[in-house]
DNA sequence: ATAAACTGTAATCATTATTATTACATTTAG
DNA sequence: CTAAATGTAATAATAATGATTACAGTTTAT
């Protein structure tokens, strides 16, 4: 797994932080120490999924689209990561009966071991990070 | 995450179906088509927590510790690929209120969530395996 | 209308992670 | 003692990830 999803986590709510600002990659970049192309790579996702606006041009930059108690975490993980949990399997042997059919089956197993895990992130938003934040 | 679960699983599997005998590395590999070496490497470590045993010589090779309804995916899981889940962060900026704080944040977040992942795996043994395998 | 400040994106390069392979020590059966 | 195994370190090859460069397109302000 690349670390999309926590790039993704920590430019939301650096936006979330400055709402109703409009804020230039370089500056999310500042603070996550990560390239703003990859950042724009990454902020363009999350856009075409209507997590936040952008704006091109002088005075443009990125905000946020809805309040941070609205946005989960799950959505953001479905965005920049999902099926990442799904292990790859060598392509094993088609003439073996357990090569030939376990990898569909563990694909299958891991599918439902994702949502479990998708579900819990369904319960934490944006908001819950910023008051962590503000808390610590 | 690399494919040392599902290669892991795999092994216990072809294992399970060869109860009772003493399998060599280079058989599973032709089953799962890998390389010996590697899964020596990944067996080893079954081994270590008890799932296999293994036997050197002439004559050697793996077999399975335990019938296959009690071998659960979470344990293979954890001995394999523990942590995986949890994203890479980048060492963001220390002088940024959110970056300094959202790492640790983010790691707690996964940790439940890999838990919830890994509650499901609890629930899904070798024999189930097996019997998808049989049924298709 | 043009310069400056942005986003959008493709293409390339560097780094890191994963996997395969080689080599060899050790153990065991026959 | 030899052949057939595991155990493991070291190296090489391949693939994935991430940084960087380059540049086209958009918008603001002068």
């Amino acid at each position: 797994m690349n670390s999309d999803f926590s790039i993704a986590v920590h430019c939301v709510t650096y936006l979330a932080k400055k709402q109703n600002q409009r804020v230039t990659s370089e500056d999310i970049a500042q603070s996550v120490s990560v390239h703003p192309v990859r950042l724009r790579k990454i902020l363009s996702t999350l856009r075409k999924e209507n997590i936040i606006t952008s704006k091109e041009g002088a005075k443009g930059g990125f905000s946020l689209n809805d309040p941070p108690e609205h946005i989960t975490l799950d959505k953001i993980f479905k965005i920049t990561s999902e099926e990442t949990l799904v292990p790859k399997c060598p392509d094993s042997n088609e003439n073996c009966p357990i090569g030939k059919n376990l990898s569909d089956i563990l694909i299958r197993i891991f599918h439902n071991a994702e949502e479990h895990f998708l579900n819990y992130l369904k319960g934490v938003t944006i908001k819950d990070i910023i008051d962590e934040i503000n808390n610590s």
